[in-house]
DNA sequence: GTCTATAGTCTGATAGAC
DNA sequence: GTCTATCAGACTATAGAC
């Protein structure tokens, strides 16, 4: 048997403290992002965040420095998430307008499962501190690198408006998978989760005009 | 109310004393708008704001019993200003649908301008403040009611989609005012302000896709 | 000026991994 | 059995409503 040592091309072992500590940063993570997502940055509170995990405020501090960067670290942890479902849509998806419109399908379910918003615009403050974070800056990069070739594929397939510029675009795929509407829908309108979704995502795609709408030249 | 006056058919003439009053309280309602806009609900100090206007904090409490209800104020005015530009709209435009697309473009313009988005999105501390104001209540249902008029008589022009309900449209014209997008294309993309308003609002209506999208029957 | 809320720190006690 | 991480919670300092 492989023993405990350092023998080579043995899988790291971690000792059992160091995965109840992934295990416990893992939990800190889910319960920031949830009050994040209810309440807010700035009305989440440490000791909140403390208690609803189940350990001491001290050790909140063992694993994150400060609030900020509790905060930075969800994010980034939702950053990576977006951009590994949009590298397996990569393979699942038909064509490149489909697989955007899944992202951003995935997103909004993500959403109603309670997930926060990815995005700064929930709180400045926070938005302030998130633009000097290196890793949450090059996350977010590396997330928009990925969608900036699809909508690139999507283009050049002919799927999306030639009059649009990429970043614009970008940046509206951004702020729908943010989209406030969410709230405003799930507060007024009798919907269900895929009902509310399809229709936010066919909003955002195909309009809410009805079809005959741009004179195109051919 | 012409009581006050010596004569009657005088308007009503305003001591200097009250006309300074409703002066300061609209400056007050500025810069909190404008600080609201910027830093968000719970980032504005009233510090700061008394700061701003050049007044006294305690000046402020004559005008505004707490920070919730001054910013509830903020909201309502500008609730009733978008209610009194749909009704000006309802003159001008020639359709419907061009009403609907006329103010969500002012919408984009008054906040490039620096408001507020209506919507208590911003903070969640806020919203649940608003949703116990009567008075916003009341603002906001007269500019939904204006707003699903206008909706519904575009749906029987034919000018709107079909497949979706009103309310859905509703929501979305909402959330589209608020748009998230314009701060980050204001950040990303050089585009001047009205190039960025016309995007954003075709986006809305026309959508992201390029044109033949659904399998319409007639 | 007063008072509350909360970020962030420190400590002595304790459980349980090693 | 030792030793380290965690616990509960008191404590400081600051910011900001009123």
């Amino acid at each position: 048997m492989i023993t405990a040592g350092p023998s080579a091309l043995v899988p790291p072992r971690k000792s059992f403290r160091a995965t109840q500590f992934e295990l416990r940063e893992a939990a800190i993570l889910d319960a920031a992002g949830g009050l994040l997502a209810r309440v807010g940055y700035e009305a989440m509170s440490m000791d909140e965040i403390a208690a609803e995990v189940g350990i001491a405020k001290g050790s909140l501090y063992r694993h994150f420095a400060s609030k900020e960067r509790l905060a930075a670290a969800v994010l980034l942890r939702l950053a990576a998430r977006t951009r590994d479902r949009l590298d397996a849509l990569t393979i699942e998806a038909t064509s490149p307008l489909a697989r955007l419109r899944a992202l951003v399908a995935w997103a909004l379910h993500q959403r109603l499962a309670g997930a926060v918003p990815l995005l700064a615009s929930t709180s400045p403050a926070l938005r302030h501190a998130l633009e000097h974070d290196p890793h949450y800056e090059a996350a977010m990069g590396e997330l928009s690198a990925g969608l900036s070739a699809c909508i690139a594929q999507a283009k050049a397939a002919g799927e999306l408006r030639a009059d649009l510029q990429d970043d614009f675009v970008l940046c509206s795929l951004h702020a729908r998978c943010c989209d406030p509407a969410l709230d405003l829908l799930r507060a007024r309108c009798a919907l269900t989760d895929t009902e509310l979704v399809d229709h936010l995502v066919s909003g955002c795609f195909d309009g809410l005009a009805a079809a005959p709408r741009r004179a195109d030249p051919g």
